[in-house]
DNA sequence: TTGATACATCAAATCCACTTGATGAAGGCG
DNA sequence: CGCCTTCATCAAGTGGATTTGATGTATCAA
């Protein structure tokens, strides 16, 4: 109540990145657009598994997908990151405006 | 590789927020301190559970305890939620330097 | 001390996400 | 066309996280 970003958005695009594999992706994607075969390279696990995890990250909105030929590209989409930038955002500011009372060292 | 933020300190960051359950306590903290009793009625659920969810965010680092005679009291440690914003921010600059092929709708 | 309240913890059951291996679809090359 | 490559999808199996209900512990009040 009262949070401008959705929880319910926040809520999906935490548990896409809530897998080892799904962040090993995301990390990988950060340094740029590649395709399937270079993720599966990379990561060096089965190709059905990183598909699904593709898959996952696709329908949370974290990344995009483009076919070029027979290979498809997946990148990150900055949009979504920033969604979640700004809850965890409001998430500290709704904190420290409540009290006194949240942790704040250092 | 090449981030400030260690990956594995997300990883179970967003291990911990990716639950509702733990998601709605997460919310509720951000209100201020609370008990548990507190939450019980808030959220509406067993006891047990909500207990359990506790311990997870505890052990995560979300959240910190306080006991004051039969009640114990939970909050919200914003350095956990800094931890993780700039994790977040990392990854988009990393996205942003590594090429224009980054999603940069509006 | 007795009983009530607040909370943690436990074992068993359940659930669901993930994995695995196989199959299917679609594009490109000869 | 026939074959290879890239990728998606499927059904079945697996394992770990969550739920449930009960029990344990500590504090406080009477």
């Amino acid at each position: 109540m009262g949070s401008v970003v959705a929880q319910s958005q926040a809520r999906d695009l935490l548990k896409a990145l809530a897998d080892p594999l799904r962040l090993q992706i995301i990390e990988s994607l950060s340094g740029g657009e590649k395709c399937v075969c270079d993720l599966i390279q990379e990561i060096g696990l089965a190709q059905s598994k990183i598909s699904f995890h593709l898959k996952v990250l696709k329908e949370s909105g974290l990344i995009t997908d483009r076919q070029s030929g027979r290979w498809v590209y997946y990148k990150l989409d900055i949009s979504a990151l920033n969604e979640l930038q700004l809850w965890l955002k409001q998430l500290t500011q709704d904190c420290q405006k409540s009290s006194a009372s949240c942790e704040n060292n250092a």
